[in-house]
DNA sequence: CATGGGATTGACT
DNA sequence: GTCAATCCCATGC
């Protein structure tokens, strides 16, 4: 078995910002469609900013459920946000998905984005479910055996290096770094917070 | 049962 | 930079 070859396997084991760390330059497939993951944030039940936070209700249930399942919700009440669902079953924990670099399926893509950037397709958490066409009905599915795939890094691409740092759009627990990107990655949602802890880029300098 | 608030995006000034 | 779109659900009366 090479090396890095079970990396996405491995991340649902951990803890849920080790996960969000590892899940960066693992793939998400649907029908056709492929990326590599180049952004995430983790959220756990213990900090508000979760939607765990408020317990076990019909919205969270999914957030319960065994690692490996995934968690789709409607944001903001037009867009539905893709999650990985870590931790033991029982535990309300799991990896937003925010942005992916198109790898495969760049026509469906475009022609569900109707956006002219290949930067942009899946450069967001609405994005890339617009681009892939991912929607509520795949709430707490499996992302090892179902319509989704959560699959390694692709063998010429050696995981990158990761940035971290603070949570995007959110109101509270905001201090918490527990966002991670590839560095240097054109096709994340958004620029990495000024200073703060970019510097694990190695060289980026505002 | 009424209400408020989003883990966002795209259009506009 | 500002702001509307749009809907599920948690909360409070």
């Amino acid at each position: 078995m090479s090396a890095g070859s079970d990396r996405h396997l491995r991340a649902l084991e951990l803890p849920v910002v080790d996960a969000a760390r590892m899940l960066v330059g693992c793939t998400i497939a649907y029908e056709g469609c492929c990326g590599v993951i180049v952004e995430t944030e983790a959220y756990h039940e213990a900090e508000p900013a979760c939607h765990a936070f408020a317990g076990l209700t019909p919205r969270t249930r999914t957030l319960f459920e065994a690692p490996g399942i995934a968690y789709v919700y409607r944001s903001y009440g037009i867009h539905a946000l893709l999650n990985v669902v870590v931790e033991p079953a029982g535990v309300g924990a799991a990896v937003l998905i925010r942005a992916l670099e198109p790898l495969a399926g760049h026509g469906e893509m475009f022609a569900r984005r109707a956006r002219p950037l290949e930067t942009d397709l899946c450069s967001g958490p609405g994005k890339l479910t617009q681009a892939l066409g991912i929607g509520l009905g795949l709430n707490a599915t499996s992302l090892l055996d179902g319509p989704i795939r959560l699959g390694p890094p692709p063998s010429d691409r050696p995981p990158p290096a990761v940035v971290t740092g603070l949570r995007i759009g959110i109101t509270r627990a905001v201090e918490l770094p527990w966002r991670f990107c590839a560095a240097g990655s054109r096709h994340v949602s958004r620029p990495w917070p000024p200073g703060l802890l970019a510097a694990a880029a190695g060289s980026s300098r505002g």
